[in-house]
DNA sequence: TCAATATATAGATATATTTCAATATATCTT
DNA sequence: AAGATATATTGAAATATATCTATATATTGA
């Protein structure tokens, strides 16, 4: 787990809002969530990718959909490993 | 207490760096802190700048040395508030 | 197969961030 | 008062990030 690289991810207004929607709805497509915003199609790809890439959000993929979920064990081990690096 | 604002200052290596060693240290002057650093001065001072703004360091004038140290208060409670948000 | 839909990628632009050298300001010591 | 030390600010350069339009790729359904 790399806590900067998700510190990083977590750190834009955008992509929080993306957890918090994913984290209410389960599993949504990318065009769903593209909904939630007026961002641009690409923009909201762009997001969902640095999410996945630091390993916060899953992607299945179901037939054309790619159906994202939040990976809530690696959210759980960051927001640990973020008070232990800080506060122990 | 500015969610984002605090998370974007915890994003980042040198700042994320200086909260630990002022948790370590407790108390200590700009220029002790700037000695963890190869940084030069002008940036560990924009560095810290970040993270008094946000309110996550205290800075104390003692003579001609500023004294730095870790707002935990608001550390505990951003790091509460980041779970709420996120997982609840 | 063709058109429609869903998602990803490329390329460009605007803005933000990190960093440093130079300088300013404040305080201490002699 | 003058020099030394500590910190802050300014201005500039390099790099990174967010965003869009245009386009590519993949999949579905007629």
């Amino acid at each position: 787990m790399d806590l900067l690289k998700i510190s990083k991810a977590l750190a834009d207004a955008t992509r929080f809002k993306i957890l918090k929607i994913l984290m209410a709805k389960g599993e949504i497509s990318c065009s769903e969530l593209e909904g939630h915003f007026t961002l641009s199609q690409p923009t909201i790809s762009h997001h969902s990718k640095i999410l996945f890439d630091c390993g916060l959000i899953h992607a299945k993929k179901d037939g054309q959909h790619s159906l994202l979920s939040v990976n809530k064990k690696l959210l759980e081990k960051y927001l640990t490993s973020l008070k232990e690096e800080l506060v122990k």
